[in-house]
DNA sequence: AAAACATATTCAAATATTCGAATATGATAA
DNA sequence: TTATCATATTCGAATATTTGAATATGTTTT
């Protein structure tokens, strides 16, 4: 398997943003509208609006439409599977410094 | 379990761009001096040097002095798992792009 | 058709990241 | 100690990302 690193390395880019990563946990849960992803988040419309096309661009998530509004949810679990392990590594990071005070 | 976006989106960012990840990939067969680190990627040696001291304050890799030079290695299995996963996405959407090709 | 609503895009400023060149530090060998 | 080897840091320029404000587009409702 050859080397694949600058699409990986995209991957992990379209994932590194604090409200991306907000964002993504709101859609795991389930799939939500642009309207309802600016209310839950707080944060500023065209704001949402660009991290979810920068998403889009990077297919981490993909939309459909549903009556008026446009419905945005994660386009693989695996996506899910990335955030979950790094937040085991921080969990394992947090023992690992408690465990050093003795 | 609160709201660790930003830590998360720091791992993922620490983990965005393709010579880290050819570094990265690198150090999962084994342990390599930054020496050996710049012959086998044939990046300029402050480049290398960079990236390490990028991702070790992020605390992917970590040293240990090994007599002249100093060894780098990931720090958790982890790393490795984030990058099988990311792997697995791309492969998934080849394998979706040539279905959908008929 | 006009108004209202939902979402996207553009633009420029602010901020952050990356890079190479040069220099600095630190350890070992002579 | 001086020289050499291995690695790190600093600096400024180039590039990329993020943001808010404004505007545009597209869809429904009236």
């Amino acid at each position: 398997m050859g080397s694949a690193h600058k699409p990986i390395a995209e991957l992990f880019s379209a994932l590194s943003h604090p409200a991306r990563i907000l964002i993504l946990g709101l859609l795991r849960e389930k799939e939500l509208s642009v309207t309802e992803l600016i209310e839950k988040t707080k944060l500023p419309q065209a704001n949402v609006s660009q991290h979810l096309s920068l998403m889009r661009s990077a297919r981490i998530v993909s939309t459909r439409r549903t009556g008026k509004s446009i419905s945005y949810r994660i386009s693989s679990e695996k996506v899910g599977t990335l955030i979950d392990t790094a937040l085991s590594m921080l969990k394992d990071r947090l023992k690992q410094e408690a465990d050093s005070l003795k």
